[in-house]
DNA sequence: CTGAAAGCGCTTACAG
DNA sequence: CTGAAAGCGCTTACAG
């Protein structure tokens, strides 16, 4: 592998200069850089990244902390912002929390004694508290960690849409299923809905609206499901809202079970709009997670640190599909 | 950050020493490892990895290039090899090729820039060339990259053993739907799956076997499911074999908008056993890839290349659940 | 504008 | 067994 010094020596420069044309430092005469650009180029000269890292003490790499992976969520959100760093000539460098503070807190470490040029983390639900200081720029995505600066989805933005969504399609007997209340999107989701569906519970008009929890995924999406489903047909709620797609999904499994027709007899929404959400039967409706532009703004917020907003948040987008409708006969309870 | 020098200072030795604890050189006396122990204890000491893979021209850190992170498949193996590279205090850095042969060499060339102590690819289909030499270890894993060697299930025994699982069931009207013909996983386990196939196809009692192709995700399943299922019943297959879990759960959901019920009236098999392949209603038969051992193996063949097998295989495991069942009549063609 | 030189924090022959 | 010293490949004040 051929270093500055080659090139420097093919050019007849010092290695000085070599370094600061590939700086792209403007003070270098042109035909000196025209020699040097050269020299690189006869000698097929790649920069050492490592020497690099050691003298500016940061390399480009962004680390990335995720509860799992294997959540096609996350794995979105990874993928999205491997394509961005990509752009900037930047690797990312992968690390599962699974969900668990302490693992959380080393796999920060690990990857804080890289060196990296910074990182974003994916809270777990049970997130922790970093408990030193670094001057390595860290931001939160999705999920606060510690008291980093946050990008997320407006969840509440979102949750609303979905509950005027489905009074507006008429219904009234609703279930709404949340996430962990000790995560911070669990909360907020909830506490959205739950709120604008007060505001619509008028005298003339009533709602109702029974409130379950869970994880934020398929098994408990079912074993819910199943539960609130298990009722007699007129008691049952005519639209289930869960709190995130892999939620809404095990709903429609237990409904299929239970040889329920949705959207017919049940409508379902979910959160996050993950691939599966248009793969399913029927589609389901959602709010939309801008994936892209989440990942871009985190690596912004690391790249360029300057804003000193302590929380952004991106409008989500409300997709109807096939899996809500009107009720079969808009039940205007009469409590 | 304190360094070698502030803890062979406050040791009272040199450098060399403390760098010789550090790499657990056996040779630094007890009393002499104990002083400089407590010394990096107390200054909290961390060693710089960056200066250390300058010396050492090798960095803790696995590169992984996977075609698609958002894929169920991938992102399990990336978890596994996560996982595993954490136990030896490696990090992983993950990148996507989007099954684009240009991205992967990309991808590949990138990560080797920053001198990891190997790389891990997961080839996308139409597969190229590195194009030159490198004394980075690189293995592949499941798909065949380039000339380097490979750690991949039996796709071969797994594909046999779901084909005499459905034989032996009793069904003789089978469907495969294979996976793409230009990636080497879809060639073997379709090749293994008719070879088979064949075999069992005597005089006395035949076999019908059609063959389909499409790529190895849920959508392919659906719409080739739709395309097979779409006949009148008597001329339906009794089983569909698909070359992927995704394939199948795709043929699941055309299966269930066709009204047709699984198992009873259609056997559905997969291959990977994906997390959602026990989570789909019914449950899917499938071959489970040893994911852990995949990752473990392709590991171990960076960090102790002196094995000098071309291919390491291993065996995957016939899972049998609620999509395969013996026909409703086992349709003993009569040609 | 360019060169000579110091130094980032380690590791590792080389002496002793 | 331990220390003194060189050097990994860059970048960046410091001169000129």
């Amino acid at each position: 592998m051929p270093t500055v010094k080659d090139v420097a020596k093919r050019a007849g420069v010092s290695v000085g200069t070599v370094s600061r044309v590939l700086s792209k430092n403007t003070t270098v005469k042109q035909p000196l850089k025209e020699r040097v650009l050269s020299a690189m180029n006869e000698l097929d000269y790649k920069p050492n990244l490592v020497a690099r890292a050691l003298r500016t003490n940061r390399i480009d790499v962004i680390g990335l902390v995720v509860p799992d992976i294997t959540n096609p969520f996350f794995a979105q959100l990874a993928k999205c912002i491997e394509t961005e760093a990509a752009l900037r000539d930047h690797s990312v460098m992968l690390a599962n929390s699974h969900d668990d503070e302490q693992t959380e807190r080393k796999q920060i470490s690990a990857l804080l004694d890289r060196a990296p040029r910074g990182i974003i983390v994916v809270a777990a639900a049970d997130s922790g508290t970093l408990g030193y200081e670094t001057n390595v720029p860290i931001v939160s995505l999705d999920r606060r960690y510690d008291g980093y600066p946050l990008v997320s989805t407006d969840h509440s933005h979102g949750s609303a849409a979905i509950a005027d969504h489905l009074h507006q399609l008429g219904h009234r007997r609703i279930a709404y299923i949340a996430g962990p209340q000790n995560t911070e999107v669990g909360r907020l989701r909830k506490d959205s809905f739950v709120t604008r569906m007060t505001q619509l519970n008028i005298k003339e008009d009533p709602v109702e609206l029974q409130i379950f929890e869970g994880q934020f995924d398929y098994g408990a999406g079912e074993d819910i499901g199943r539960t609130i489903l298990a009722g007699p047909d007129h008691k049952r709620p005519s639209a289930i809202a869960a709190a995130s797609d892999q939620l809404a999904i095990g709903v429609l499994r237990a409904a299929r079970d239970l040889k329920i027709d949705v959207p017919v007899d049940l409508s379902v929404t979910g959160f996050d709009d993950i691939s599966l959400a248009s793969l399913v039967v029927p589609r389901l409706t959602t709010i939309r997670q801008p994936f892209n532009k989440l990942a871009r703004t985190a690596l912004l917020r690391i790249f360029a640190p300057d804003s000193t907003a302590d929380e952004i948040e991106l409008e989500g987008e409300l997709i109807v599909r096939g899996s809500t409708a009107a009720p079969r006969q808009p039940d205007h309870l009469t409590l």
